[in-house]
DNA sequence: GTTACTGCAAAGCTTTTGCATCCCT
DNA sequence: AGGGATGCAAAAGCTTTGCAGTAAC
């Protein structure tokens, strides 16, 4: 938290209270959740936030690369304070994103090298999470 | 194609002009069109097709098997004749989305299997394509 | 003849933008 | 003090919906 925060200084940019109430929210948020999750939760703290302000941050944040921006929900982004590289497993049943931090090894084709040059790469496990396999409610309709 | 059709009479859906035409465009294209550009394919063969035909002609086609919805892209949605499970790279650098065809072997820690029911899982390799690497243009800008 | 599909237009969501005001550094 | 950040509202892009008319079976 406090290393990500000298991080934001040293590129310059503005601790405002709202920024600071979206870095708390995430910290160790494991929820992944979006914009609109993230503006609720915030205006609790500071009911004059603005959704364009928590756009705005979410942004700059996600630049600086202190949260990182994750694909995995074609309805919307999310929202991950865990910037190392991890995978994500979407529970078919009730829409959860867990994160798979185990090592995963994955071999491709040598050819696949030559072709591309290959930078990072993210799997998405789709399944059924702990909670929905114990016969748990499926709270979550979809 | 025909053991496409076969499948969709089998699901009781109506053949229309417009869904042939869709079938046809998306018919071994490898560019993961989006609905926009189908609906643009489209209508250069039937001027009077709508968006919402479209939309809900992919809706149809996605639950039938017969095509697959990608989420690869975070901006839109992607179509993909192609059923059978496969990964994709995307090229930072022309946003490319190009096919994975080959045999990718993943391996899990044991407790994730205990954890999950793993059903599918689907890669995304990020990376330079081709096309890029050879110094190729970058016409698309991002 | 039925029933499902189409086209149109309007609405719904998420995300972006413009601009005047404000406040972090 | 200055320049970036904020709030508000309006707009933009993708997708969905309602409904009357139409066409596939």
């Amino acid at each position: 938290m406090n290393s990500k925060l000298k991080q934001l200084k040293e590129f310059g940019i503005k601790l405002t209270p709202q920024r600071l109430a979206i870095l708390e929210y995430l910290n160790g948020n494991r929820d992944h959740p979006s914009a609109e999750m993230i503006y609720k939760a915030v205006k609790e703290k500071f009911p004059m936030t603005s959704f364009a302000t928590v756009y705005s941050t979410l942004e700059v944040l996600t630049k600086s690369g202190v949260i990182s921006e994750l694909k995995v929900d074609p309805e919307r982004r999310r929202y991950d304070p865990e910037t190392s590289p991890h995978h994500h497993l979407i529970c078919t049943k009730c829409r959860k994103i867990v994160d798979i931090n185990a090592e995963v090894s994955i071999k491709i084709p040598d050819y696949l090298d030559r072709e591309f040059e290959i930078h990072s790469r993210h799997i998405e496990f789709y399944g059924i999470c702990q909670n929905c396999s114990k016969g748990g409610a499926n709270i979550l309709k979809r």
